[in-house]
DNA sequence: ATGGCTTGAGTGTCAAGA
């Protein structure tokens, strides 16, 4: 079983790129995070043509989650129950005995700004929340962009950011808390090359100076950690033209 | 140089991203 997660930035913009993408990979289930559209404008057709159906939870201009599956997911949820939240950054669902939740998680803007305490205050429900889901689905996968790189490792310049948002000390001990629930860092199960992000800046040429953070993830349950034979992050559909800011990142269960 | 690009909104220029 393949799954993935992908930062699109506007669906409408990268949709060429995402059925690329489907078509090469042919994951079993793709998360998507920020697909800037409602319900009604999301491309339901188009990704059918490709094989996926797909389940979203979408807004205007901001945000917007979704979750592709090659036959559809079951039990579907959208948001953190509980949480009142206008913004819409999780959707889950049960595919193949694998609970999957994509999430986009707040980027917080600045340490101390007011962004800032509701991304904590999104990490504190999140947390909450997960530790039911958990028990109530054993194999489950947390996928998503974080919005938070959880060691020096995955920083370009951890001396530039060091404290900065994505990757200040309350940032990082939520991403801790996060594991502390029983959950494992696909990507890091494996000897990974040094210096590999998931997003680099549009700006200032980032991604040709390799200048990015490691800021999407895949968090696994253990019985899901214990049957990972592989995880990595795609570069390729960041060297198109065009492209997101961020890379898909992909795991591969023996399920 | 707290900028640089990209997107959506909406038609001038700003908010937001990370």
């Amino acid at each position: 079983m393949k799954i993935a997660t992908w930062n699109v930035n506007s669906l409408k913009v990268r949709l060429p790129h995402v059925i690329d993408w489907l078509n090469t990979h042919q994951p079993d289930a793709l998360c998507l995070q920020e697909t800037k559209t409602e319900d009604k404008g999301f491309p339901y057709t188009e990704l059918e043509a490709a094989g996926y159906r797909a389940v979203h939870n979408g807004q205007k201009t901001y945000n917007g989650v979704a979750l592709l599956t090659r036959g559809g997911a079951e039990n579907v949820q959208t948001d953190i129950p509980g949480f009142a939240d206008e913004q819409k950054r999780v959707i889950s669902g049960t595919v193949g005995g694998v609970r999957l939740v994509c999430a986009y998680f707040p980027n917080g803007q600045a340490v101390g700004s007011d962004k800032y305490a509701y991304k904590l205050a999104w990490l504190a429900a999140l947390e909450q929340w997960l530790v039911e889901e958990i028990q109530r689905y054993p194999h489950l996968a947390l996928l998503g962009d974080y919005n938070i790189a959880p060691d020096d490792r995955d920083v370009h310049d951890p001396a530039a950011w060091r404290d900065q948002i994505l990757c200040s000390t309350p940032e990082r001990e939520a991403f801790r808390r996060l594991l502390e629930l029983g959950l494992e860092d696909a990507f890091r199960l494996f000897d990974q090359p040094e210096k590999t992000f998931s997003w680099w800046d549009y700006r200032a040429a980032g991604f040709r100076r390799n200048a990015g953070l490691r800021i999407d993830h895949i968090l696994l349950s253990a019985p899901l950690a214990a049957v990972c034979t592989e995880c990595g992050v795609d570069k390729a559909p960041r060297k198109l033209e065009r492209p997101s800011d961020h890379a898909p990142v992909v795991a591969d269960l023996a399920l």
